[in-house]
DNA sequence: TACATCACG
DNA sequence: GACGTACGTGATGTAC
């Protein structure tokens, strides 16, 4: 290869340049990864593409990294191998590929092909074991080898010249890895996957026997017939048992996974020295592909492709340019075949004309602002960039001063380049932004209306808005991430310029409006040319995927309301907070000395580890448990056993803990966000964060200010209304469990919340047998851990470790529950098939949540994912009712003639800020909106209090 | 930067 | 038989 002497940042060592080195490619590992990971794609003849393209992208940027002297990528040839000779069970219940798979099996070798690398297959012989006869027989030349797969059946070929490199991860995997997933050396891999089997590939294995158990066995009699001959004398029955009567499947089972290093070998070794590839075949096989994003990247599509570089058009044509004949489309869903760039600088109203004009024509426009700053109510308007039609984008930069360490002493001062007035800018750019018959489509569209409707950036009021970040929520929250960046990737196949990349990073970065006009121009615009693709290529999935009406009637809704609500802030008082953290203060200095005589000598109290060791290692108090990193745990249930035990040390611990925390994250860090102007601070709310529906809250984050206990309570009220006002705080009682009674429809919890009862009360009757009377503070408690749990897909276990009891007690606890509550173990067991069939859960108004890791292998990881499917339709469903209060709640205060403004959101409670004249009014209208949104099987109930702090109010 | 911890619903 | 064990967030400090 070319670029052979290139740092091998990926391998773990660098190799030397003459040395030999062989890397061998794991084809089928690539080919399934792309097809899995990429949405359908097809060539405009109808051809799926998607796992050639994903194939052919990763192992171009492999070739550019990779540091080897030789180069193979190995392919499965056939099903049928020797293995099926020796067992024909051997990948039996393997599904056949999937249709839209099995044409692209030819191309992938083709492209391997193109790129000049050697394509590895043989009839009746997995990838596997070429890959483990290429490695033996280029060891025995001399040269080291990598073998790019994490398979785990690859790790029984690891030693010291032979390594794996996990391609995601990007780890190399030798013996301390093998070592970890297999409990064993390399060396002895097959023997314990001889007894473990492998349910996925059909190894019968050793019932009863897993890896853990196998690795045991191995490590002690030293191999499978070591162990096997020893048999007879093993304690344990069960295991003597079935060790003795499978032990010929056992002998089998080896011989299935043992790799055949002896494999013929199709090539010659010579024939995979690394070379580059001819460029005209390379750029010939992308474009027939229509990989124009992969031919651009590789720099392809200039000379080497005379026939398909753009040709000169003009400047603001209606329409898409029209693609030259026989050429083809770009694969990706939505075909715009537009490149990305070059884009315009505007400089002036001549400049900026066409683009308004090609605006209203087109009757939408992509709009990105360019700033600063992340905090939208400080950032400086630097830059405006325009997308009228794929391709054809602007950059208006208003704010740009000169570049730096362009001057020095001898030549004149540096100047700004020649921009437009901002004045001017906004005097052209205002009419269009609030035309109502030109939609405007942003990504995350709070931010930049955030930004434009600020009274020194003209004060506009952008309208209409569609915004690709949440009509890519509405449809896939849950799925993957919705950055711009992301989505690009995704559904454009386009990697876009990053931010990092042209202002730097860290010590090196430069504020944007020093960026080169250039450079700035071929970031901004490019951000509004692929919002615009974007909204091209998701809109129109909205209605088919059932997500139109979410989209429209919330999350666009949520925009604006959100962003009031950020402008308007709340009130904290920082004298108070001063107050608060000079006695957090003086307390933990006397907890913290005391803290360190009861350990014996002073030591930081505020690190774990160092905790861990003076009570688990010096103090040897019982029930230390170590944790993954095998650091001992130390967090608050560990240390309140500890405490109940009568230990003084962790008690002092977990109090000095609770005011380390309230100080610096509440006191100090909610002091340092109050915006000096006004004395109130400004979160922001992402409303495409959770998979859930539900919003989060950053810098700061204030839906999670403390209230529990009194010293977070304290906190709390610090947050206070302006003179003449109080804090109105509105909470939706009990929001989740009234879904579960609405969604399960159990009658009980109908009844009970239709009779306004308490309904952790009712729980504790009903699955306790006892009268309403008879029911204790302790059984409510019970009944109250249990419905929570429900909701959280807890298990016997989970109940029994929460409520410290044996989990005997806790299964019959939760069998009384489902027994008496029916249509509640169906809903949870709907639940989990639901998502298990169709990848994602709905909430009760039908928005989609996807569910990551329910098809996982792994139990534990599964586990999780079900959990989380039952829990996605509560939690999502409350989310969704609040939302809708929401976007209800400014027209309906507005009507009743109210000025109370929201001001937070806390999941399942708003806050208000409100005359003290309106208090009544308020609430009422408040109340009303909230439990009026969603016609349930069961009332929705707001409980309202208010007071002149947050504390008071709640 | 990863992990542990802990604040909230 | 093994493995984990209640969902969803964000901020902070320590240790690497």
């Amino acid at each position: 290869m070319a670029d052979a002497a290139v740092s091998p940042e990926i391998l773990a060592e660098p190799v030397k340049e003459a040395e030999p080195h062989l890397i061998l490619v794991d084809g089928s590992g690539y080919i399934f990864r792309a097809f899995h990971a990429l949405p359908p794609m097809t060539r405009p003849d109808g051809v799926p593409v998607n796992a050639v393209f994903g194939f052919t992208n990763m192992l171009g940027q492999f070739l550019t990294r990779h540091a080897g002297t030789h180069i193979a990528v190995v392919f499965d040839a056939s099903r049928v191998t020797f293995r099926n000779a020796i067992y024909d069970q051997y990948k039996a219940h393997r599904p056949e590929a999937p249709p839209e798979l099995v044409p692209q099996f030819a191309l992938i070798r083709e492209a391997t092909a193109a790129y000049g690398v050697a394509c590895i297959e043989l009839d009746g012989y997995e990838a596997d074991d070429l890959i483990g006869a290429y490695a033996k027989g280029f060891e025995a030349l001399g040269g080291q080898v990598t073998i790019v797969s994490s398979d785990k059946d690859l790790m029984q070929l690891v030693r010291p010249g032979v390594q794996l490199l996990d391609p995601i991860k990007q780890k190399p995997i030798r013996e301390p890895e093998v070592l970890e997933k297999f409990g064993v050396t390399p060396d002895k891999v097959v023997d314990v996957q001889a007894l473990a089997g492998d349910s996925t590939d059909n190894v019968p294995g050793v019932p009863g026997i897993g890896i853990k158990t196998a690795a045991a066995l191995i490590n002690e009699y030293g191999d499978l017939e070591g162990l096997l001959a020893a048999a007879p004398g093993i304690k344990q029955p069960k295991r003597r048992e079935a060790l003795l009567s499978n032990a010929e499947l056992a002998r089998i089972s080896k011989k299935l996974v043992t790799l055949d290093c002896d494999a013929p070998l199709p090539r010659p070794i010579d024939e995979l020295l690394a070379r580059p590839p001819e460029p005209g075949r390379l750029a010939g096989f992308l474009r027939e592909q229509g990989f124009r994003s992969l031919l651009h990247r590789m720099g392809l599509d200039g000379d080497a492709a005379p026939e398909t570089a753009p040709v000169s058009r003009p400047r603001f044509a209606p329409q898409l340019p029209e693609a030259a004949p026989g050429t083809v489309t770009e694969i990706t869903p939505a075909a715009d075949e537009a490149p990305f760039g070059p884009y315009e600088t505007v400089v002036d109203e001549a400049g900026l004309a066409p683009f308004i004009a090609a605006a209203r024509e087109a009757g939408v426009v992509a709009v990105d602002t360019e700033t600063d700053s992340l905090d939208a109510l400080h950032a400086n308007l630097v830059g405006i960039s325009l997308a009228v039609a794929p391709g054809k984008a602007c950059y208006i930069p208003l704010r740009h001063g000169p570049p730096p360490g362009t001057g020095d002493m001898l030549q004149e001062a540096p100047v700004a380049p020649a921009q437009m007035s901002q004045e001017a800018a906004i005097a052209a750019l205002k009419p269009l932004l609030e035309d109502p018959a030109v939609m405007k489509v942003l990504h995350n569209a709070k931010y930049d209306l955030e930004v434009l409707c600020r009274a020194e950036h003209g004060g506009i009021a952008v309208s209409p808005v569609d915004d690709t970040m949440l009509i890519s929520y509405s449809m896939d929250a849950g799925r993957h991430g919705h950055g711009m960046d992301e989505l690009s990737l995704r559904h454009l196949g386009h990697r876009p310029i990053t931010y990092d990349e042209v202002t730097g990073t860290g010590r090196a970065r430069i504020p944007f409006g020093q960026v080169a006009l250039d450079k700035a121009t071929a970031y901004a615009a490019e951000d509004a040319d692929v919002t615009l693709r974007l909204w091209r290529a998701l809109k129109p999935r909205l209605r088919p995927d059932q997500a139109l009406a979410l989209y429209e009637q919330v999350e666009r809704r949520m925009i604006a309301v959100l962003r009031d609500m950020e402008i308007a802030g709340i009130k904290v008082d920082g004298a108070e907070l001063t107050r608060i953290g000079e006695d957090f203060s003086a307390r933990m200095v006397v907890l913290e000395k005391e803290i360190h005589e009861l350990a014996g000598k002073p030591f930081n109290v505020g690190s774990p580890k160092q905790l861990g060791e003076i009570l688990f290692d010096e103090q040897k108090l019982p029930g230390g448990k170590r944790g993954k990193a095998g650091a001992w745990g130390t967090d608050a249930a560990v240390l309140e056993d500890l405490a109940s035990r009568g230990h003084e040390l962790p008690r002092k611990v977990l109090h000095w803990r609770q005011l380390a925390k309230l100080k610096s994250t509440y006191v100090e860090g909610l002091a340092a966000q109050i915006d000096p102007r006004d004395k109130r601070v400004h979160t922001d709310f992402s409303m495409a964060i959770t998979s859930t529906g539900r919003l989060s809250s950053t810098e700061p984050n204030l839906q999670n200010i403390p209230i529990r206990t009194e010293e977070g309570a304290r906190i709390r009220r610090a947050f206070v209304a302006e003179p003449g006002h109080v804090l109105l705080a509105a909470d939706y009682s009990q929001i989740e469990l009234r879904l579960l009674a609405h969604l399960a429809d159990v009658p009980s919890l109908r009844e009970a919340f239709e009779k306004g009862e308490d309904i952790h009360s009712r729980t504790a009757a009903d699955i306790f047998n006892l009268a309403p009377d008879q029911v204790d503070r302790e059984a409510r408690r019970r009944a109250k851990t249990i419905n929570f749990g429900i909701i959280y897909g807890m298990s016997a276990f989970g109940l029994a470790s929460r409520l410290g009891i044996p989990a005997a007690e806790a299964r019959s606890i939760i069998e009384a529950y489902f027994s008496r509550y029916p249509g509640i173990l169906e809903e949870m067991e709907r639940l989990k098939s639901e998502a298990r069939e169709k990848g994602y859960v709905t909430t009760p108004f039908g928005r989609k949540l996807w569910i990551d890791g329910i098809q996982a292998k792994e139990q534990a990881r599964r586990g999780n994912a079900e959990r989380a499917a039952i829990n996605a339709p509560f939690q999502g469903g409350a989310a969704e009712i609040i939302k809708r209060a929401m976007v209800r709640m400014p027209r309906a205060l507005r009507e009743a003639g109210l000025s109370a403004r929201m001001l937070l959101q806390v999941h399942d409670e708003l806050l208000f800020e409100v005359p003290e004249a309106e208090i009544e009014a308020t609430a009422e209208c408040v109340r009303q909106v909230m439990e009026s949104v969603a016609e349930l099987r069961v009332p929705l109930k707001a409980e309202i209090g208010h007071g002149p702090n947050w504390g008071v109010a709640h």
